[in-house]
DNA sequence: AAACCGGGGGA
DNA sequence: TCCCCAGGTTT
């Protein structure tokens, strides 16, 4: 933060009012509100997060409500967008807002960082939007905007690099518009300073950019790239026994925290040899010479940021129910089709659902 | 510092 | 395909 004016702050925050889109978050003060967006937006894009919003503020209009529903609940209303350790930790946070902080978000940026899921970037959202303070926001437009105005050419993926950025960006906020300057420059960088094909042309900064000047806007920001992705095998078995189905919530320590599915096995390699299926649907108490086992579905392709992931889905109908010992060992539970749409299910098994109702 | 955690959309 | 998206937590 500085006392000159910056000729940054001066371009984007002249921009800004000429260029924002209308979102309906802009339109609050209230913390809550201002809260779930953010935690909604992380790592996603406004155009899949502001149906997200909408439901979740018509379904818990206060943290009240919110903290008093399910989690179940919640991460089914979560459905779609991913990373659902969000949803978890929105959830806590709301309970600990309701049950230590008196219903009340804490009012500094210091203050927000302590809760659950609210990290830098957050907290400084939330801090400026909702409370003046006169922190800015870095977010992946943030880094963009700044690397090439400045010509900056750290690695935007090493952790280290945070603290050049973030000490520009401060050092160009002003303390009498912190709110206007953090959504001016996220939303320069999701118009104008575009990853791809950024309007250079009708820029106001154009000539201030060092980017640029020096002809290397598409060479910045400099990121270094993501590992490959691994590819994981997975093999459900969709059991029925009359109306019912069998899934069970997945609890380890794994892609999809909370969420639920059927019985399955894994493998490294894509197919899963007779002698193992059999092997597995012994160990489930499943009964083949009274049981009727279709045959394996196609593949189903479902891509992760960083896992691959081919499934094949194994149905089964049972003469009769599974054992006891079966369920209580593998957190099984029979649900009714009404019971599994309320359930919260990965997108790859809620395609499964929504295929072979 | 690196790994892990979803899903969608644009080129 | 590859890249990116209003990032955060865990190891």
């Amino acid at each position: 933060m500085t006392s000159r004016p910056s000729f940054l702050a001066a371009a984007l925050l002249a921009w800004y009012p000429r260029h924002s889109r209308d979102l309906p978050w802009r339109h609050t003060r209230d913390p809550y509100a201002i809260w779930l967006s953010e935690i909604i937006l992380q790592q996603t894009r406004v155009a899949q997060g502001l149906p997200y919003y909408e439901t979740f503020l018509a379904a818990y209009p206060t943290v009240q409500d919110l903290a008093a529903a399910p989690e179940a609940e919640v991460l089914r209303y979560w459905q779609g967008l991913g990373y659902y350790s969000r949803a978890r930790n929105m959830h806590l946070t709301a309970q600990q807002v309701v049950h230590e902080y008196g219903g009340r978000f804490p009012s500094t940026y210091a203050g927000l960082l302590q809760l659950r899921g609210v990290g830098p970037y957050t907290a400084a959202a939330i801090a400026s939007f909702a409370f003046d303070e006169a922190v800015a926001v870095l977010d992946g437009n943030v880094y963009r905007v700044l690397a090439r105005i400045f010509g900056l050419h750290s690695d935007i993926a090493a952790p280290s690099s945070r603290k050049e950025f973030q000490a520009l960006a401060d050092q160009h906020i002003p303390a009498s518009t912190p709110a206007d300057f953090n959504q001016a420059i996220m939303e320069f960088g999701a118009i104008q300073c575009t990853p791809l094909k950024p309007d250079c042309m009708f820029c106001p900064l154009q000539s201030q950019c060092w980017a640029f000047q020096h002809g290397q806007v598409a060479l910045l920001p400099v990121k270094s790239k993501a590992k490959a992705s691994r590819t994981r095998y997975f093999h459900y078995f969709v059991l029925r026994h009359g109306e019912q189905t069998y899934l069970r919530e997945r609890r380890e320590k794994d892609i999809w925290q909370g969420l639920y599915d059927f019985a399955m096995t894994e493998t490294t390699v894509a197919e899963l040899p007779p002698a193992e299926l059999m092997r597995h649907l012994d160990a489930l108490g499943v009964r083949l010479d009274t049981s009727q086992a279709a045959e394996p579905s196609s593949a189903y392709r479902h891509v992760l940021s960083h896992q691959k992931l081919e499934a094949r889905f194994h149905s089964l109908v049972l003469a009769q129910p599974l054992p006891e010992t079966t369920l209580r060992d593998l957190g099984l539970r029979a649900y009714s089709a009404n019971e599994i749409e309320a359930l919260p299910k990965p997108k790859l098994i809620a395609n499964y659902c929504s295929q072979n109702a």
